[in-house]
DNA sequence: CTTGATGCAAAGCGTTTGCATGGTA
DNA sequence: TACCATGCAAACGCTTTGCATCAAG
């Protein structure tokens, strides 16, 4: 997990690539975002705050940003993939509702510590996970 | 969960839909898929037996199946959405090697009654649910 | 200077949609 | 006969890619 920009650099460098302009702007951009978000708010948001970086730059910055720590995968819908800060808050997963597209946030440590040992019995080494509960909300229901 | 033809037909009719042939070639597909399976690869067996339906027609009809428990959803990769018969075994989860995307299952009793606890304290009816780990296999670790 | 990174524009590709036709009830 | 469902083809929208230019080192 890449906290600062020292450390950034550093993972950077060790993979022979460059500490761009546009990377820079790319983190603090994240940084920022207080929730979910996808390539396009992203793009927007940055745009809004003068740092203009274009929505390719994002796409072959992404996987990168992901292995690095900046960024997690945070769920997708059937259009497109959310992400948010690494650090933005604690991790937790969603729930989304299929009728109005309602997502709300969960925390469960049993499953956290679950998915931990599975991971563990098949010799992977667990990097992220994607978790979500479709279903129907409260006011769906009805 | 829909285990006969007729139990379909109920659901069909209920909603106020119709019983066509393509929807049933689409059932009896599926229930012949042993495993994963995509739109695509969905078509290209349905055609190799003699049952041709248009990828069209697949992706309006998924949603019902999806509705009526014919199919699961069970993964999406990068590209695009994996499902699975609903009875096809056991309900299981994946485990995502991101170097090779070599696909293992698992199952986890504790994480599946946790999950729908989960919902019900948000007031959720769960419908399914899509629980991915992604990480680095015992070979790519290395 | 060398070479990776960026931006633009175009291509890819899975998915959705409009519309005429066909099939179910 | 009435109307939903299907197939075709085109449209959509997110993502990827080719290529000339720019900039990091």
């Amino acid at each position: 997990m890449v906290k600062h920009q020292k450390e950034f650099e550093g993972f950077i460098r060790g993979k022979g690539c460059r500490l761009t302009g546009e990377r820079l702007k790319l983190i603090a951009g994240i940084k920022r975002q207080p929730g979910h978000f996808n390539v396009d708010s992203l793009v927007t948001c940055l745009k809004k705050q003068g740092l203009k970086v274009s929505r390719d730059t994002v796409y072959r910055n992404l996987p990168i940003l992901l292995e690095a720590g900046v960024v997690a995968q945070s769920f997708r819908t059937s259009r497109d993939t959310y992400y948010e800060c690494a650090r933005s808050k604690a991790h937790h997963d969603h729930l989304i509702c299929r009728a109005c597209n309602r997502v709300a946030e969960f925390k469960d440590v049993t499953i956290e510590r679950a998915q931990q040992q599975v991971a563990e019995k098949n010799g992977f080494k667990l990097e992220y996970h994607c978790h979500q509960l479709v279903g129907l909300c409260k006011k769906c229901r009805k």
